[in-house]
Order: C-alpha cells, then sequence, then structure tokens
DNA sequence: TAAAAAACTTGAAGTACTTCAAGAAATAAG
DNA sequence: CTTATTTCTTGAAGTACTTCAAGTTTTTTA
C-alpha cells in the first residue's frame, strides 16, 4: 500500500531513490477495518489520508442526528478535513471507513518536513488540490441546477460501478436528498 | 495591482528580486468594468484570474434562463473555472465583474513556464488551493444542514461588510434559494 | 443456520421552499 | 432633473421534496 502512494504520486512527478526512501520513512501505512474511524467530531485532523484500497468517507452528524456524506475517497484519492487540518481546530466531521481499507497516513509535521526536502511534492499535491477544487466546483453546479431524481441518474451514469459498493442511504445522503426518496426514484415511482 | 498580487505571494512565500521580475513579466494586469464578462459558458479558460480590487462572480445560466452564482471573489482572492483550466476543455460557466474591478491574469502556458523556473510558485497556489477546498468542504457542510433562512443569517453575520456589495438576488442564489425567498426572510415574513 | 443487525421499501401527511405576476423602490444614464 | 433600468417586495398557488412509521429484505454475526 505503501508503494501504491508512491506510484500515484509518480504519475504526476518523479523522485529520486533517496527521496522516495525519505518519503517511505515519514508515513504511516494500516489497515482500517469497515465502519472504524478515523477522526471523530472535535478532533483536530493532523494527517492527510491517501487510500490505498478499499473507501473511506467523510460525514457529519446533523441536528436530527442523522449522517449525512459529503465526501467519498476510493483508489488514489485523498480524503481529509482540510480547515481542521490547515489551522490545527477541531473538526466538524467524521471519517470512517466504509469498506475494509488500506490507507496511508501523512502527519502534518512530517509533510511539513518533506516539503522542505522534496520540493516537488508541493507541485503533486498542488495538482491533487486543483482536481479536488475543480471537481468540487462541479459538485456545486450539480447540487444547484439538477434535480433529486437528476442528480441520482447522473451519478449512477458516470459512477455505475460505485453506486454497487456503498449503501444506498449513505449514497442518498451524498446526494443531498432522503434515503426514503432515493427508494422511491428507484422503484420509478416519482 | 501588480503589487497586490506580489504582495499576496510574499506573505507565504519569498522570492528573490528577479523571480518578481520575471513573473511580473508574465502576468497580464487589466480592470474590467461593472458587468463585464471575463469567460462565458463554452469558452476554455486559459488563465488563473487574481482579484486586485473589486469584486468577480463565476455564474452558471440554469435551464429556466435563470444566473446562479457559485462563487464570488473579492480582493486577493483567485477566481477561476479549475475544470475547465486543467483540461482546456469547454466551460460551464461564467465570470464577470461584479463591481469595477483591477485583476491580473496568468495564462496557462505562462503558469506552467513560471513554475518550472519558480519551484517555489507551487508552494504558493497549493496554499491557495487547499484553503479553497477547505472552504468549499464547509460550504456544502452548510448547504447540506442549514435551512435557507439559517444560510442568510450565517452569512450575514459572518461577512457583513460583503452583504452591502452585491444585490440580493446575486447572494440568494449562492445561498440556493430564490431571490423572493430571500426578500421574505429578511422582511421577517417567514 | 439461526438470530440479530443493517439496509431498503412503501404510503400518507406535512413543509420549506419555488414560481408567477405585478407593483414599488432604488440606482444609473442621458 | 427625467426617464430607463435594475433591484426588491408581496401574496397566492403550486411542488419537490421530507418525515414518520411500519413492514420487508438482505447481510452479518455467532
Amino acid at each position: 500500500m505503501q508503494s501504491a502512494l508512491l506510484e500515484h504520486i509518480q504519475t504526476k512527478i518523479s523522485l529520486k531513490a533517496e527521496e522516495q526512501e525519505l518519503l517511505l520513512s515519514k508515513i504511516e501505512s494500516k489497515k482500517i477495518s469497515k465502519k472504524e474511524l478515523l477522526l471523530q467530531e472535535g478532533e483536530i485532523c493532523d494527517f492527510l489520508c491517501f487510500v490505498a484500497k478499499g473507501c473511506l468517507r467523510l460525514y457529519i452528524i446533523n441536528e436530527k442526528g442523522n449522517e449525512q456524506t459529503l465526501q467519498f475517497g476510493i483508489e488514489n484519492w485523498w480524503i481529509t478535513d482540510y480547515m481542521s487540518f490547515d489551522n490545527q481546530k477541531p473538526s466538524h466531521f467524521y471519517i470512517q471507513a466504509v469498506e475494509n481499507s488500506e490507507i496511508v497516513l501523512i502527519h502534518k509535521n512530517d509533510i511539513e518536513y518533506l516539503f522542505s526536502e522534496i520540493p516537488q511534492l508541493e507541485r503533486y499535491f498542488r495538482m491533487i488540490l486543483q482536481k479536488s477544487f475543480a471537481a468540487s466546483q462541479m459538485r456545486i453546479k450539480f447540487l444547484f441546477t439538477m434535480s433529486a431524481e437528476e442528480r441520482y441518474h447522473h451519478f449512477n451514469n458516470s459512477f455505475p460501478e460505485f453506486v454497487q459498493r456503498v449503501p444506498q442511504y449513505m449514497l442518498a445522503s451524498y446526494l443531498d436528498f432522503s434515503a426514503e426518496f432515493m427508494s422511491k426514484i428507484r422503484s420509478g415511482k416519482i
């Protein structure tokens, strides 16, 4: 799973052997089982998390006590509360494994050190973040312009294989409608 | 307005004199008047836009022909369609000046050249994008958990001076409700 | 393989908004 | 100043969803 990260990084930049070693020495690879929490509301997020295998999600628990998923992260994506990470303030979010997963963590201190030793890494994360923000701009467009049913069909067409991997109620909340409404859309009763 | 950009960059990284000169040689500073368009749907966005003075917005025109504002950019913010910029594909968005403004553009070719000559710039943009994405994560949280009225009051409390600068109907669409509903919220009739 | 837990479905009732249409107020332009 | 344009307001009617509650199916665990 370390190598999954290295490989992904090397699709964007190239690292010398000693840089690769340094990087590997500063990361923490671990397995995390389904439903296990990586971050809880109120904790400070001091890591960047790369998903080598499996699926994680970032969610909140709203006033009514319901979970609402804001982001999913699958293979080769990063998932992190950047607000908490940047400012080292308590998080508003939970991060949880949706499947048994293999992840790679880089802690805040270590990433700062790595940036200083391997300046190219800044480029890698700039590219990652640029893609993430671009996706986020499109996401807001979809939320603003499509009805619940359109969002469901659009997502289904765009990521048919992913839809099979997560419970419907998580996907419903990600698309910003209720699980019951999703069920009605799927049954064609709407 | 060039110096506004240089100053902002130097709050995050430090540049040598020759790097500053190189940067200044590759940017395009211009004035843009209220309502003028910087980007239209269907065009390819080949620039990053820094707002030195004034206010711009990124918006769409939906199926009913109504404008919906997805982002505002004021002094010291960047506003760009990153999806179109990254992939050099036609944009889904319009970018327009909300006030008479002073902006700085960096074109795609130039930014790539600048990154190669001034690696530290990658760091600056990584930091910018990390903040932007963090803000975007919070924005989705607010959209998911707050009612229209709560979103209005929260925004009003967070950015009271900004609320004065833009027409209410733009702000309403940014907060994802209708101009008429905003009017009712403000009058206390809801 | 039985029991428990998690996920999905269904219908009925409610609600937070939107849409429409028309007029009033504020701002900009000549 | 005077008119045109843009922005804001108001009420009435409509709708795309949510919520609740209960039952069914599927998956997980022991």
